[in-house]
DNA sequence: CAACATTTTTTTGGACGCTAAAATAAATCA
DNA sequence: TGATTTATTTTAGCGTCCAAAAAAATGTTG
């Protein structure tokens, strides 16, 4: 259905826009402003006004030098976001702990933080102060006012329930239904969501290539466990309650091996790292513990094994890319990608993986289907998952919170021009 | 990323919204329909006399009695979307052959048609010529002008390329890649779309209650195949190639039995009738021919068995249970929908699957994820198919075409006001 | 170096669509 | 008949966009 329309629309979405434009294609002279949103130069003049008034956007006073080569006409002055304008919060939860990443509004990141947090050893309730206890500390270390801070993302390996806002399940925990959004929020008073990894990292890469990335995309990611993120028409999807996307836990076989959810035969079970070191050790019974986390030199053996012609090795990668080939292709078949998209640590050894995915696609999926997917896997940087976490974040900013320009969310700032 | 917006984007918007509204909540008196859209008394008496000027829209002159029981005050004058605005035509393609429907641009349908056309018979490059011979007989036959029919939509059983306007694949067809959508439109010059009888399903929910099915929705088809529409935050979703959806032809298990399209295993191959028939003979090789469609009383037989105590015929509907079950697990655990509807003829044996497909999903799928889903069995009208496309057809006539307000889309229309 | 050319930005004046408030219309009530 | 009530229309004004004109700021040229 469709929505009623007034001028508070129109301004709240070219405000919108000129800041999402801004955020994304880095300083902008008025002009080609106006050329890149479709806005007349005229209505770009008042928009960005408000906005340096509000102390969102700044004038930038170009150093001479810099400038392109001189030309006639009177010079450009461009625009860029205020990086003073605000200061956000990116939260990574992972197995390998907790990290906190600070930006300014114009996206610039500090030095990412490890906290020394024992997610296991933390009873539950106790998870969501403690953190809130280590961003006030760490803020202050780093001259953050706390109420400059406008908005936190949390990202997650696991589960994310973000109507919620809870941890239903993530390997980094022991229990179960970790309150996150919450605590954080009563304590700190800043608006804070949560997402799954795989997710933010889908974001990530619509922020580099919306061309690319920008339609339908699947995003498999490759590590502990196996996750996905979904963006559907350009948009990353969450499902009804914000926790689409599990791939790892979609069964493969019934009454395969043990999960470590519970269930037997999901996709996980063959094809995250513990599950091809399970195979490699040939035991499915109960004496593996799938609930081990499986040491990374340890995987990198098995890697170096298969690599060498180790068949026991080898068939083990061989089955979990025949497995996660058979996922792709039920996940194909459901969501028509245009894309998909391998990322993730797991990566690393997807040459052992290769042939069997690809079998497993011919054998598993209608060649009509498979002939307009095209495959990519991306190098893992371990920032795209903060970087994901932010870029949504400050889209969330940009569009709902500084796009309306009501009275309540205007910036104190100095002057009109800064240097 | 956001879209530029001004006074044009407005209009549109909401003349698409008072159509809409009109649409959906029958004849409304301007008061009721301000009350609705949350628009302006004002702006909706400014709204409605375009909408009436251009023919769209008249206001009802009330019977004496009609009216509720007398009121003080001016009474109200109930405004409705004008029947010869437009005429629309939704055309149905199965394996059971072809048929027409015609309706107003109130939505009110005449008669279905069933073309004399043998889909199996006819080269595929004289399928949309014939069908747009049929078109232009039929519609002289109504007294329907050519020129008034402002478009079609199509809802084929089997594949749909939303994006080319062809058939890759129907049960309907021998050939594959049946041009649809192009000649219809060279032909007739009326703008035309296709899409699958699952979508067109979905659609029809949508409309009949907004609440229920708008948010993110599954609705599986049973019949002669296993079809699948997806509603994904409250729009149908067509995935890259408009193709999304195939839950019949995705994989259950690696090299299972052969299935209409070619491979091996697919879902469609344990749960569709010919599916269930073939595990009920016993025969899986290749003396089975999966290409004869299964007779309905051969089917209903099978059922009467099984609900006799037949073991056989008990055993294949669990079977087809177990693995439909499955193919659903999968499915929420990748899109985590709120609800799982059912549709289609093949829901008249879902007492026999039932039990299995809850048994599968235990199997299949987490507890918590299983939990939050609601499940459906809602009893097939043939006419759904119908009436989705009609309600695709005319939303897009509502929003894209009328909701403009351009001067070439200005209906020709005696008076203002008619009887 | 002054007049001209060129390009960017701002200002101006008007259009469009929405809305609150006032006016009008059309009925019932007393 | 006049008061009351409710629905609709008109009026006046507001916010936003935009085309065109004006202004600003620089380079070019004779």
């Amino acid at each position: 259905m469709l929505k009623k329309a007034n001028s508070d629309l129109v301004r709240r979405q070219n405000r919108g826009l000129v800041l999402e434009t801004l955020r994304q294609h880095g300083p902008l002279a008025r002009i080609t402003l106006g050329y890149q949103t479709g806005l007349s130069p005229a209505s770009i003049t008042s928009i960005s006004g408000q906005l340096i008034d509000e102390g969102l956007v700044y004038s930038i006073i170009e150093d001479e030098e810099v400038s392109t080569q001189a030309k006639r006409g009177r010079p450009q002055t461009r625009l860029a976001l205020n990086p003073q304008a605000t200061n956000v919060l990116a939260i990574s939860i992972s197995v390998d702990g907790v990290e906190l990443v600070f930006a300014d509004f114009s996206g610039a990141t500090r030095e990412p933080i490890k906290l020394r947090l024992d997610t296991y050893a933390t009873p539950k309730e106790d998870f969501g102060p403690r953190v809130a206890h280590e961003i006030k500390a760490n803020a202050k270390r780093l001259g953050i006012a706390l109420t400059s801070i406008k908005r936190i993302g949390v990202a997650v390996q696991g589960v994310a329930d973000t109507i919620s806002g809870e941890i239903p399940w993530s390997p980094a925990f022991c229990a179960r239904d970790i309150p996150v959004v919450r605590p954080l929020e009563r304590i700190l008073s800043i608006p804070c969501s949560i997402g799954n990894n795989a997710n933010m990292i889908a974001e990530a890469l619509i922020a580099t290539d919306r061309k690319k990335y920008g339609g339908t995309t699947a995003v498999v990611f490759l590590g502990h466990g196996v996750g996905l993120g979904l963006i559907l028409n350009g948009v990353v999807f969450h499902g009804a309650n914000g926790r689409a996307a599990e791939l790892g836990h979609m069964n493969h076989i019934p009454d395969g091996p043990l999960c470590r959810c519970g269930r037997h035969g999901c996709l996980e079970a063959f094809s995250a790292d513990y599950g091809i070191m399970r195979m490699a050790n040939d035991r499915r019974g109960t004496d593996f513990d799938v609930h081990a986390a499986v040491r990374d030199d340890d995987m990198r053996k098995l890697e170096l094994a298969a690599e060498a012609g180790d068949t026991v090795a080898t068939n083990a990668f061989n089955r979990a890319g025949e497995v996660l080939g058979f996922g792709i292709a039920r996940l194909i078949a459901l969501i028509n990608p245009q894309r998909v998209v391998l990322a993730g640590p797991g990566t690393r050894a997807y040459d052992l993986l290769k042939d069997s995915v690809g079998e497993a696609l011919r054998r598993g999926l209608v060649h009509d289907l498979r002939k307009n997917v095209e495959f990519e896997v991306v190098p893992f940087g371990k920032d795209m998952i903060a970087t994901g976490t932010l870029v949504e974040t400050l889209r969330h900013l940009d569009r709902d919170v500084y796009a309306t320009g009501q009275k309540g969310t205007v910036v104190e700032f100095s002057g009109r021009k800064i240097a």
